[in-house]
DNA sequence: TATGAATGAGAATTCATTCAT
DNA sequence: CATGAATGAATTCTCATTCAT
């Protein structure tokens, strides 16, 4: 079973054990496991907590899922693919030269990190704790996802439009600041997810040192720059 | 008690069970506590397996130790002191302007989370799962850690020198970056740790976009853009 | 309700959950509960596995019988029951005589541990965890069994054509001879049912040291020694 | 570790919660666990009663133990090699005709049978239940001991000193019969192990049709028929 | 007739910790 | 300095059973 449908990331209420109606039980629980295992991580959440939050009793839990390592697995799986399908998307719709394209990937991963906050964390932490069978599978998911950063910055630095030495670092900079925004993020904070995107658009082409563009004035590489209300030009 | 005196952070030998010297058994006892809390989190370890891999009886544990959570508050808290001596020399050691400054942090920053990678992982693993007495101390001088990287930042946008306009933000994505060292560096990798920092130092640099020198070509600021060979000038 | 209507004891197919008729669900569920039983044992046994095996929900188990331990109580009723039908049967279409009767009642038991090889082995192995209503009436009938034998075996000694110092412990071998069967008699041997009841009728009359026979010398008596090739008179 | 130290086999006092001297508990939960293994069979029987039984917590067991498997690993292994010790010893002792053997090793199974009626019943109704390391030890071990009895039959057909057309139903008999001694017998009853032995050995020396003996009329083959008291020559 | 959803009691096992020696 | 023995609380998970539909 997939857990998508449960959009909201936010731990919401914290403890509003409101009756769960019947048939509603497994999403309940993803639900719940999503919120303890971000406040004590895996190891320390108890599947009896998970199903006290959920509302429900102990052996529910076990009638919907078939155990704790498995509503890790499925609260990850859905997290990635819910990335995945963010990132894909914002491709899409895209220009096809790198700087357009690392900007989509940055705005995306901002987004994502912001709009799945919590998932975002568990998947931070507790991706050590999957186990063999799920475990591969988001492995390769992964690397999948660190390769879509790699490719098209390394296609920018061979089209000269980047100019760093040491593109596999300028990418682990790149996602590692991206990825820490679901740290500090405060939802009720005084900064926009799209202004934020924004910030980190910058940081990010100044990452890659992108070379000042002479031509190619199109909107996808403009806005970053001009919405960020650098100080001068 | 302090567990400075291990120097070696990595888990060495992995289970070299090779008879305790008499009296050492506190040190041995840290050493296992880091392999094991490094390999399996903190609630995922168990203190049975940490005696066991220090070739100590459960019982010599609590001789020399008040409990699996001391045994957590030891090893952060040793990480962090030796993170504040490291930071503090390197900038005892360096010129006054915001640029050097940075650079020294990011250097002496870099090289903390080479040499102690594995207490790296750790601190920024099981960091929630300190209790109180231990936790309060320990988020102080995480703050002040903070506070050291954005006076520097802050002072060098006062003054022009680095030109980013989000400097929280700038702040966060070199510590994110240089933090998530720890998480993929390999001891026995093909790049050196001095030269892991000049990477890093040129990247922090372009994050805060620091205005282009004029005069000032001394030693701090120059190696990095030098040695990164940046394709062109 | 009772079981009867399903001859068949084998576990056959194993597993084969062909789309149980509508209405027929009560057979489907004792010839699965017969399956699980022998695989795994009463209390190694779970009904969902019982219900999963009958092709049923655990709902519908519940629907047909009152619960595990009257699922039990059902098969071992019903092969008492068939047990004692072929007793009875073979008795009455036998001779008087102390040594007929004994045959028959040995060629009726191997009878049935073979035909119903698998309630044999429940019934040796789980008897001991039927509850008290069900347990009674069982072990009333066990004893009625036992009383069977030991009268037709102390006629034979009263009448002198059984020479067993110890009729109890002859008896006791005999039956102890002949359930042994069920344990380690496969279906698909080398051994016809009908030429093992055979070579058991003979150990049965060598246990019990019947007396040479001058005449009587008709068909009960005289096949053992005969068909079971003797190397030599 | 092994359970062989405790050689009573009968379930002493039933609940006799008798204050378990410190470093004793290992034999103290094997002898509870026979009891309750025996009461209420592997399944039936939970660990929290054995530990009560023991008159020790559930976490000693595992102390001493590694879990419920091994706790009848242990049983049952310690139990075939009394018995196997108990053969050899007999078999070592008598002379080397196949009668005199076969009679030593009923006397051997007889006496063991109802020295340890508990273990022998826990072995006939449990092994079932035994998994892997140890199951296949143990069935080695049974199917030498079938060997042994096979052995001796076969070589006492083959001299014409035991005449049974079927060797191995002959066998099957006679270990049947031995065995379910286990079920029946009451050590408070009125039947010496000694006398029970050579009623027993009668009934074996029946089973395989031993040939009268002209001559040889020594110790090992002369007791069975003269101390059972048959009738009459 | 049947089922999907739910439960409470209890299963085996592991944990951090303590105590007597 | 160190240990072997023991514990109580908590862990994950399975069980037989019931209820609403």
């Amino acid at each position: 079973m997939t857990v998508s449908e449960s959009e909201s990331d936010e731990p919401g209420g914290s403890g509003t054990t409101s009756a769960v109606p019947r048939g509603s039980g497994g999403v309940a629980l993803t639900d719940a496991a999503r919120e303890v295992f971000a406040e004590r991580g895996y190891h320390g959440a108890s599947i009896r907590d998970v199903a006290k939050r959920a509302g429900l009793s102990l052996s529910a839990l076990y009638y919907w899922h078939s155990g704790k390592q498995e509503l890790l697995a499925a609260l990850l799986e859905d997290g990635v693919n819910d990335y995945f399908r963010t990132c894909e998307s914002a491709l899409r719709t895209t220009e096809a030269d790198p700087a357009s394209r690392l900007c989509a990937l940055v705005r995306a991963t901002v987004d994502y990190r912001v709009r799945r906050r919590v998932d975002s964390t568990i998947a931070a932490q507790e991706f050590r704790n999957l186990e063999q069978p799920h475990a591969q599978r988001l492995v390769t998911l992964r690397e999948s996802a660190t390769r879509l950063w790699q490719d098209i910055i390394d296609e920018g630095v061979r089209d000269d439009v980047f100019r760093c030495a040491y593109p596999r670092d300028a990418r682990r900079a790149i996602q590692a600041a991206c990825n820490a925004i679901a740290q500090w993020y405060a939802p009720d904070g005084d900064v926009e997810p799209g202004e934020l995107a924004e910030r980190y658009v910058s940081i990010a082409l100044r990452i890659v040192d992108r070379a000042p563009q002479v031509h190619d004035r199109r909107k996808a590489s403009a806005p970053p720059r001009g919405s960020t209300a650098d100080p001068a030009p």
